[in-house]
RNA sequence: GGCCCGGUGGUCAAGCGGUCAAGACACCGCCCUUUCACGGCGGUAACACGAGUUCGAUUCUCGUCCGGGUCACCA
């Protein structure tokens, strides 16, 4: 038995916005491929006139490229398949059509769009009532010397029933009274997404058709045109769908409104690509032993189709803030650094600093880059801030306190020699253990009037540290007077 | 509405006839500690319901309910 190599493809509509879900429909594609070292091929479908958008074609390049999909074969990259773009292609798929009029499998319909409308108003089902599948061929010629617009509808078959095969979802039937006789081919030429799809996949050799559950019932259509050409059926792979959760607690088909929910728009928002993938991949696929934490690499190592869960998953931001979390926390300095410099010339512009200093007190407490600002403009200006803040319970300090600990400690820092952290440190630990106090007692005042805020990133150490002598000093005298 | 699919904690999810029903996120508590975070430890919380098959059902079958998808000259 030949085993055939495996191929999968990427088929998105150019349409300037590359959804998640889509996102991760290629994902699971190139997993699949990779995974069996498969074939991952990109086909950008523009049938649709109407819709094309500008600059549409390079969000998806652009989007696969920085999410480390890579495919193997495509418009940019060529291959042994092509052209890659469906409107290249376009000439291809009316001799399909005609061949399967020949064969008495398709056949032309030229009603006009009003009478259809008319239908659809009038019929409780919708759908078309087959009123050209058996026009005479008196009737056929007059409308075709007249020019008359038509499109080629597939006959489908009036009764009986039409099972297929999916390999997440198992074994589906339909009866053949639910299908339509759908369109093939438009008036304007050009071929449905349905037919191009199924004339592409086979023409192009495609083994594993993926694709979302949303697919799932006209995967019949699909299959009986195959069968009418005589080819052999893909394996199908259904993807359950990844959800949104709407603002009265309902969920629905990830969509614009529940959110960012492009993956520009994620990345946009603060999350790394690495942090997105992960997370995408574990929408809907469990790895054998339970791992959560996954390169690229590794997914192609461990993916396996039978891991694909049939039941539709919620897109939690929360799970994804974690895992964009721990892609910070794992982060060699070069690369951390690489990530905040933006964030730090924001605040600081192009004023020297001690860098690598602020990674220490960053990289743990990190779930975005977008948050250093926030967290670290009080070292470029002091904050207003109230003298209630050097009360505190757990560290034993008050108004009373703060300002005879807060004095003391700013004399023994101003006498310091060097100030380095280490030098601050034994300072200050040597001023709480003489004076028989908590750390927290001499640290908590002396970390307020340099912060001028409650919570920060680092303890009164790192922050005097990072400071300076100069600029801490000032600070410190700042508090006095506050508490004076 | 017809058809199709799904239904394990708030969310993602293991499970595939016998388990005290994993794990992760979130949440809560404790520890660590110089605030916050990180880290460590612990906790709350689930098999939609009803029949049937079986010695035994979360697991198999059917029904009910709930949720979702789909019914275009859009992809």
């Amino acid at each position: 038995m030949v085993i055939k190599k495996v191929r999968t493809r990427y088929a998105p509509s150019p349409t300037g916005f590359m959804h998640v879900g889509n996102l991760r429909t290629a994902l699971y594609e190139y997993l699949i491929a990779k995974s069996m070292d498969g074939t991952f091929v990109l086909r950008i479908e523009d049938t649709d006139q109407e819709r094309y958008v500008e600059g549409a074609v390079d969000v998806i390049y652009n989007t696969l490229k920085t999410a480390g999909i890579n495919h193997d074969e495509g418009p940019d990259v060529g291959g042994d398949f092509g052209p890659y773009v469906q409107s290249e292609r376009k000439d291809m798929y009316l001799p399909y059509a005609e061949q399967l009029i020949k064969d008495g499998k398709a056949y032309r319909c030229f009603c006009t769009k009003e009478r259809l409308e008319k239908l659809a108003e009038n019929s409780e089902f919708g759908g078309y009532d087959r009123h050209c599948r058996d026009l005479s061929e008196e009737e056929i010629e007059e409308n075709l010397k007249n020019n008359t617009p038509y499109v080629i509808r597939q006959k489908m078959p009036l009764d009986g029933k039409t099972t297929f095969k999916d390999a997440v979802f198992g074994e589906i039937t339909v009866d053949n009274s639910e299908l339509q006789d759908q369109i093939l081919v438009k008036t304007d030429g050009y071929p449905t997404y349905n037919f191009a799809n199924v004339i592409d996949d086979h023409t192009m050799g495609i083994t594993h058709v993926v694709r979302g559950s949303e697919y799932l019932s006209s995967t019949p259509k699909y299959n009986l045109l195959y069968e009418a050409f005589g080819w052999e059926i893909p394996t199908y792979v259904h993807l359950p769908l990844i959800m949104g959760k709407n603002e009265d607690g309902s969920v629905s088909k990830l969509s614009k409104r529940h959110g960012s929910t492009g993956f520009e728009d994620l990345v946009e928002d603060g999350y790394l690509p690495e942090a997105i993938i992960n997370y995408i991949a574990l929408l809907g696929w469990c790895p054998k032993d339970n791992q959560e934490i996954f390169t690229m690499k590794e997914l192609e190592e461990n993916f396996f189709i039978e891991g694909i869960s049939k039941s539709p998953a919620v897109f939690d931001y929360d799970k994804l803030l974690w895992f964009n979390a721990e892609y910070i926390k794992a982060m060699d300095e070069e690369t951390f650094t690489a990530h905040a410099m933006p964030y730090y010339k924001e605040v600081f512009g192009d004023k020297e600093m001690d860098y690598s200093k602020f990674r220490g007190i960053l990289q743990q407490r990190l779930e975005k880059f977008k948050d250093i600002p926030e967290k670290i403009k009080f070292f470029a200006e002091l904050p207003e801030y109230d003298k209630e803040l050097f009360v505190n319970k757990k560290s034993k300090t008050n108004l009373e306190n703060a300002p005879v600990n807060l004095k003391e400690a700013y004399e023994r820092l101003k006498a310091l020699p060097e100030w380095t952290a280490d030098a601050v440190h034994d300072c200050l630990i040597n001023m709480a253990q003489e004076k028989e106090l908590k750390n927290g007692t001499v640290m908590w005042p002396v970390r307020i009037a340099a912060a001028g805020q409650k919570v920060t990133p680092g303890g009164a150490i790192e922050i005097l540290d990072i400071l300076g002598r100069d600029e801490s000093l000032k600070r410190l005298e700042i508090g006095l007077k506050k508490l004076g």
